[in-house]
RNA sequence: GAGGCUAUGGUGUAAGGGUAGCACGAGAGAUUGUGGCUCUCUUAGUACGGGUUCAAAUCCCGUUAGCCUCCCCA
C-alpha cells in the first residue's frame, strides 16, 4: 500500500470509537451535572499563544511542538493542550466581562510530537474541564470531585488520586532557592540526568526514580513548609473540601507538573495498569494565566483527561452489538429495485435497515443479515412482488410470516 | 530526543540456512428461494531497501513502525 499513517497517529474505529464515544457520553452527562458549557476551540492557534501559556523552558513548547508559518506567514502551532485555547476564548468571547464565572468543558484531539509508546500518541485525545472566574478553594473541591465522579461513572477501579500545592509564583520561586541550596551540596551523589535538572527545574528532581536520588529527595524540605498564609490556608480548605464531600486522595509534596502555568492546587490521577505513562488525568489552579493574556487577575481551575489512557484502563467493553435490527434480502433484478424502494421508505421512517446489494444468492444474504445480529429478514422476491407482499423472518425463532408490503412500516416498528 | 527488544496471509501463530504450514477470518458451494452446526473448495503472507550465500522468513547492515525503559506528559 501507498500510504501510511503518520508516525504516533492512529485511525479510531469499532471496539475503540464505541469506547470514545461511550467516554465522551458520560463526560457531557456528569459535567452537565456539575454546570459544565462545551466550549469548542480551534486545534490550531498562534504559536505564541502557547508559550506564553505554557512557559518557553517547558519540554512540551521547546520540542514537542507542531509548529509551522501559514499561507499568511503566521506562525501557527497545532495545540498540545487545551488550557490556552480556552481562556483565549474566555477572554476573546467577553465571557470575563459578562459572566460572574464560566465553566467550561471540552473535548478534541492534542498534538505532541513526542517518540510515541503505549498511552502516548503524537495525536491523542483530552477531555478536560475549566472553571474561570472563581478563587475559592471549594472550585478546586468541585474540580476534583468532578473528575472523581466521572471516573466512578464510566467503572474505572484503582485510580489513585495524588494532590499537592505549589503555592503562588513568588512562593515557589522562594522554594526553587531553597531546593537548590539543599541539593547544590549533594550535587556529585546524583544521576546525571538530576545534575542536568538542578539547573534547568529542580522540580523535576523530585520524581526521580533512580536508588540513589530518592534517598536524597526523601530528605529535601517539602514545599508544603514553606508556603504563606494564604496559600496554607488554601491547601487546608481544599482538603477539609474534599474529605466532606467523600474523595479519596493523597497528599504528595513533591509532585511537580510539567507545565509552568500552575499556581496553588495541583493533582493529578495515575493508574498502575498503565506502565510508564501512568497519569490518566491532571490538572491544577493557574490564578496567573489569564492576566498573562492581558485579562484581569482571574481564579481559575481545571484538569485534563488523557481518552486514550482511560480507554486502556477500562476493562474489556462488549463487542459490538447488532448494527440495525433489519435487513432487507431480495432476489433478482426487480425483487432488487423494489428492495431498494423499500429500505429508503423504511429508513426515512426512522427504522435501523441495512441491505446487500452485491449478493447473489438468498442464502449468502441470509448468512450476511446474521453476521450482522440482524434480528429480522425482509424477504422479497418475484412471487411477493407479485403479490404485492413481502416475507418477514425472525432470526432468533425461525418463524416466518407474509405482510403486505404498504404496511411494511407498520409491521417493522411494531417488532423493533 | 537516548538505550533496548520485536516485525511471517486480514488476525493469532509454526518453520531458526534448503518445498512458507496451521487455526481463526473472509468468499463460494453441499438438489430449484432461507442464517447459525458440520463438510468441501477458494482466498491471502515472510514490513521496506541493500548485502553474505549455490540457496535467506531464517545471518549481516540500513530504513520504517510497534513495544519496553529513560525523558516527558494526558
Amino acid at each position: 500500500m501507498k500510504f501510511k499513517r503518520l508516525r504516533g497517529m492512529h485511525d479510531v474505529f469499532g471496539k475503540d470509537a464505541l469506547g470514545f464515544d461511550r467516554v465522551e457520553r458520560i463526560a457531557r452527562d456528569v459535567f452537565a451535572r456539575f454546570g459544565f458549557q462545551e466550549l469548542l476551540t480551534p486545534i490550531m492557534e498562534e504559536k505564541e499563544l502557547f508559550t506564553r501559556a505554557l512557559g518557553t523552558e517547558t519540554d512540551v513548547v521547546q520540542k514537542e511542538m507542531y509548529e509551522f508559518t501559514d499561507r499568511s506567514k503566521t506562525l501557527v502551532a497545532l495545540r498540545p493542550e487545551g488550557t490556552a485555547g480556552i481562556v483565549r476564548a474566555y477572554l476573546e468571547n467577553h465571557f470575563d466581562k459578562t459572566e460572574g464565572q464560566s465553566k467550561f468543558f471540552y473535548s478534541g484531539p492534542m498534538f505532541r510530537s513526542e517518540r510515541p509508546q503505549a498511552g502516548r500518541l503524537r495525536q491523542f485525545h483530552q477531555i478536560g474541564v475549566e472553571s474561570l472566574g472563581v478563587a475559592s478553594p471549594y472550585a478546586d473541591a468541585e474540580t476534583i470531585q468532578c473528575l472523581a465522579v466521572y471516573f466512578d461513572s464510566l467503572g474505572i477501579k484503582g485510580y489513585e488520586i495524588k494532590l499537592n500545592n505549589l503555592g503562588t509564583f513568588e512562593e515557589r520561586e522562594a522554594f526553587k532557592k531553597v531546593l537548590t541550596e539543599y541539593f547544590k551540596p549533594r550535587e556529585k551523589e546524583l544521576c546525571e540526568d538530576c545534575k542536568a535538572r538542578l539547573s534547568r527545574n529542580v522540580f523535576r528532581l523530585l520524581d526521580c526514580k533512580t536508588a540513589s536520588c530518592r534517598v536524597i529527595v526523601e530528605r529535601s524540605p517539602e514545599i508544603t513548609s514553606h508556603l504563606g498564609e494564604a496559600s496554607k490556608k488554601h491547601f487546608d480548605a481544599v482538603r477539609r473540601a474534599l474529605d466532606g464531600a467523600g474523595v479519596v486522595y493523597q497528599i504528595n509534596a513533591r509532585m511537580a507538573r510539567g507545565l509552568d502555568y500552575y499556581t496553588k492546587t495541583v493533582f493529578e490521577v495515575t493508574h498502575a495498569s498503565l506502565g510508564a505513562q501512568d497519569a490518566l488525568a491532571a490538572g491544577g489552579r493557574y490564578d496567573r494565566l489569564v492576566e498573562s493574556f492581558g485579562g484581569a487577575p482571574t481564579g481559575a481551575v481545571g484538569f485534563a483527561i488523557g481518552v486514550e489512557r482511560l480507554l486502556m484502563c477500562l476493562a474489556e467493553q462488549e463487542a459490538g452489538q447488532a448494527v440495525s435490527s433489519f435487513f432487507v434480502a431480495t432476489l433478482g433484478e426487480a425483487a432488487l429495485q423494489k428492495g431498494f424502494e423499500v429500505l429508503s421508505t423504511l429508513r426515512a421512517a426512522g427504522i435501523q435497515v441495512q441491505m446487500d446489494f452485491e449478493a447473489k444468492s438468498l442464502k449468502s444474504q441470509m448468512r450476511t443479515a446474521d453476521k450482522i445480529h440482524c434480528r429480522y429478514v425482509v424477504i422479497l422476491g418475484d412471487n411477493e412482488i407479485q403479490k404485492g407482499v413481502f416475507n418477514l423472518k425472525d432470526m432468533k425463532e425461525g418463524a416466518q410470516e407474509e405482510h403486505a408490503l404498504n404496511d411494511a412500516v407498520k409491521i417493522l416498528k411494531g417488532k423493533g
